[in-house]
DNA sequence: GCTCATCTACTTTTT
DNA sequence: GTAGATGAGC
């Protein structure tokens, strides 16, 4: 790309709006831009194009839905862009071109996004495309960053200060459990956590405390759900703060309360872009509506760019109906469909397409290629008898395919790898196997950075002295490190400060003047209070990473870990130090705390080579060369908690959720299940998932073991036969016995991988020292399995199980045994899967 | 007020 | 199985 966009004019902030037109001496250029006769980008743009249309660089290379999709500026525009085809670039381009030709500044352009990181990428692309100019697009972020944004410039029309606080779901949660104290109700019948996520999913769905459904109302706290709900917006409003819903909704309500405010903006924002439609929320979408809205006669010129087949954050409040329902929410719309797919083979393809024609109440879009090369691999189906050996085999194919000894006879970067899983705690072994082998992997997802414990206890130094007000950070850091400031005098400042309603730290300042607390106590306090007025001191006069150091210096708050014994302290001091490196980037404190309650994803490290482990949800819109997909059983995929909370619509998303995973593959793509899995502790018998079943075959081969002896299902635990065993369309090939053999593939053979290599390195993206290990899963299968029904077993029984073989029960519990087995040692098992044997 | 032991719950996760 | 949360005991 060229350098042709350099005098495209920015703005830091808040240009008049102008007609673009009418520019010329106005427009500030760029520094260092090459003087161009007069003649600016737009009109060179323009001319070229009208000369011939694909001399404008930017534009070669786009296929002509892609093209249509960039050209089409004015009017709604819908892209229906499937996995692959382009997406990001089609939206990049449209913006380039709608600078290019003139049609609005940088800053008349509101492009929105979900995750930081795809505004980031957006940014950096956008930059390659006009060449800098991008730092003038002041209105290109996610949903809740443009909230905040306007949010801190008429804050006062919602009743806050514009120097409010977000608060994270650490400090709403701990928020109300304080509400729900207060009120007098037990705080373990009515958990704040849960309340915290109804209030999220009604603020997901634009609902503040009068507008909840009564039900749901009724359903909390003794029937005081709307009243807890009402008093949880009171508290944030006086303690000067929001929630993430709140980023959203606020904005909402400041446009319904100041319509000359909102038509300010329509006039400003001349193109709104959105990046991943399918997944906004009934708030997001009363959002984009307000800000669409135009004059009859003026085109409103929204561009939704979506993918209904990848939406999969429905139990997350993302509404698939606002995509399905574009064409009729804006009169008018085009509606383009990306189906030419640039990442995938075409067994890939055919095979998500296949599986993902078994939902209903889509848009309907098939994905194509022209790529056809008969070397390409079929999407491959393994068996493993349990995850232990899944993971072991998985773990084989990637070294087979590091060192070349696959079927292409290539060797494969580890980083073109990545295992996707269901859920989290299928992770755990594939790690366990990955150390063993001395195999690079990278984690990615789970608690970020920011949520760990030192660094969240940092940030509430640092807050509370920029904002004193902030009671949450007061009460997480009193007693921390220990002071001896214990419940007894946090409540009672706590009292003070609700009684005058004041601060916390103003409660305590005043406090340490009486008696009311003992010596100890109020001499603690004390201190407390004094650095604190220390560092508001010095907020103004020294860099900020200077005092940010102080702060934990003076606090204690380093010594603390300093002298912790315990084996994750150094790596929370390099944490700290960490934070306060990230925040030299900023200008100001103030600036850093705002970056980190918004942003602040953990940056991988690309210099290693390593496999990548990640659950579907965050691979979305991610693509691997090589893509291993196990746990594909009933119960795990589709999970049994989507399918009885969800019905039918979660089945579909689980769909997608394959779906997802299958399109992340570029050649190869090995699906797994397994016979075994241990859930809750317990080891249980699993089946296949019925998205084996709706794979083509034509596209699909089942990996053959090189050995087996199976020993079948058997039919014990009431679950009847492997559903691969019922005359399904395309069960033939599943139930021959080369399959059940498949099912029974053993690997004893496989067992000499042991010892580690050298330079073994392990990338936890995300992940805080303790993630969400071991976590199992709830699923109809223990529900069944687990009744009240006493066992027919007893201690001291003999009996043989499908795994482990022959044992002799030494406890009873329900229908969960314990058993001494002769080879595989003590486990904990089902009784439905165990044979007496006769002695 | 702090520490250890028992109890409990347990998909997905962004902002 | 296991982490995190709570409650009794020091």
């Amino acid at each position: 790309m060229s350098n042709s966009f350099d005098d495209i004019p920015f703005f830091d902030e808040e240009p008049e709006p102008r007609r673009p037109q009418s520019r010329g001496a106005a427009a500030p250029a760029q520094a260092g831009a090459p003087a161009t006769g007069g003649l600016g980008i737009a009109a060179r743009a323009m001319a070229a194009r009208d000369q011939n249309r694909t001399s404008i660089d930017y534009l070669s290379g786009l296929n002509p839905e892609q093209r249509e999709a960039v050209e089409t500026t004015d009017g709604p525009v819908l892209v229906l862009a499937g996995a692959g085809t382009g997406k990001t670039r089609v939206l990049t381009t449209r913006i380039a071109h709608i600078l290019a030709t003139g049609k609005a500044w940088p800053s008349q352009i509101l492009a929105v996004t979900f995750t930081n990181k795809a505004a980031r990428e957006m940014k950096e692309r956008i930059g390659v495309l006009v060449g800098g100019a991008v730092e003038g697009m002041p209105w290109l972020g996610t949903f809740h960053s443009i909230g905040v944004k306007l949010l801190r410039r008429h804050a006062e029309l919602v009743g806050l200060r514009s120097d409010f606080t977000i608060l994270d779901t650490d400090d709403v949660v701990r928020l109300i459990k304080q509400l729900i104290q207060a009120e007098g109700l037990d705080d373990k019948r009515w958990p704040a956590k849960q309340f915290a996520g109804m209030i999220d999913g009604w603020k997901n769905k634009g609902l503040l405390p009068p507008d909840i459904p009564e039900g749901d109302a009724r359903a909390f706290a003794n029937g005081k759900g709307r009243e807890l709900y009402a008093a949880y917006q009171a508290r944030l409003r006086t303690l000067n703060a929001c929630d993430f819903g709140d980023l959203l909704l606020h904005p909402i309500a400041l446009f319904r309360k100041a319509p000359d405010l909102l038509k300010e903006y329509h006039e400003r924002f001349r193109y709104i872009l959105v990046d991943e439609y399918q997944d906004t929320n009934t708030a997001q979408y009363m959002w984009l509506r307000l800000l669409a809205q135009r004059p009859k006669g003026v085109p409103q010129n929204v561009c939704c760019v979506g993918d209904d087949d990848q939406s999969i954050y429905g139990w997350r409040g993302a509404e698939v109906d606002n995509i399905l329902r574009f064409e009729k929410d804006f009169l008018g719309a085009k509606v383009i469909k990306l189906e030419r797919n640039y990442r995938s083979t075409e067994h890939i393809l055919g095979a998500a397409g296949h599986l993902i024609a078994h939902n209903e109440g889509r848009l309907g879009k098939t994905l194509f290629t022209d790529r056809s090369d008969p070397d390409d691999q079929k999407v491959q189906v393994h068996a493993a008898w349990d995850s232990e050996e899944e993971a072991r085999a998985v773990g084989e194919e990637i070294e087979r395919l590091q060192r070349g000894d696959s079927t292409d006879g290539k060797k494969h970067a580890l980083n073109d790898m990545a295992i996707l899983v269901r859920a989290s705690f299928q992770m755990r072994e594939f790690e366990d196997r990955f150390v063993t082998l001395g195999l690079n992997y990278r984690v990615i997802g789970g608690p970020r950075f920011y949520e760990r414990l030192e660094v969240r206890d940092a940030m509430a130094y640092f807050r509370l002295v920029c904002q004193p007000a902030d009671d949450l950070a007061f009460e997480r850091i009193v007693n921390t490190p220990k002071r001896g400031l214990g419940d007894t005098t946090v409540r009672a400042l706590h009292d003070y400060a609700r009684a005058r309603d004041i601060p916390m730290l103003a409660a305590a300042s005043d406090m340490i003047e009486t008696d009311e607390l003992k010596p100890k106590a109020r001499k603690a306090l004390f201190d407390v209070v004094q650095m604190f007025k220390n560092w508001q001191e010095r907020l103004e006069n020294i860099p900020h990473t200077e005092l940010a150091e102080q702060i934990l210096e003076e606090s204690g708050y380093t010594d603390m870990w300093k002298n912790d014994k315990s084996a994750e302290a150094p790596g929370r001091l390099e944490n700290l130090k960490e934070l306060i490196r990230s925040m030299e980037q900023f200008e100001s404190m103030r600036g850093f705390l705002e970056h980190v309650s918004l942003v602040m994803d953990a940056e991988t490290n690309e210099n290693l080579d390593a496999v990548s482990i990640m659950t579907l949800h965050s691979a979305k819109g991610l693509e691997f060369d090589t893509v291993f997909l196990p746990g594909w059983e009933e119960g795990l995929f589709p999970h049994q908690r989507a399918l009885d909370e969800g019905g039918r619509s979660g089945l579909e998303e689980e769909r997608r959720l394959a779906y997802v995973g299958l399109t992340r593959a570029k050649h190869r793509c090995h699906l797994w299940f397994v016979s075994n899995r241990r859930i809750h502790g317990l080891w249980q018998s699993t089946m296949p998932s019925r998205f084996l079943d709706e794979l083509p075959p034509a596209h699909v081969d089942v990996a053959e073991p090189s050995d087996s002896s199976y020993g079948g299902y058997g039919g014990r635990g009431g679950y009847g036969q492997s559903r691969f065993d019922k005359a399904e369309p395309f069960a033939n090939s599943y139930s021959t016995p080369g399959w059940k053999r498949a099912q029974a593939n053993k690997t004893d053979a496989t067992r000499d991988n042991w010892g580690s290599r050298s330079g073994h390195a392990v990338e936890r993206i995300g992940y805080g020292e303790s993630g969400p290990r071991g976590r199992t899963i709830d699923g109809e299968l223990v529900a069944k399995s687990v009744s009240a029904t006493p066992s027919k077993y007893f201690v001291g029984d003999r009996v043989f199980h499908i795994k482990f073989g022959n044992g002799n029960v030494t406890a009873v519990e329900g229908n969960k045994l314990t058993i001494e087995f002769d080879r595989a040692g003590e486990k904990r098992v089902l009784d439905g899967f165990v044979e007496r044997v006769k002695t």
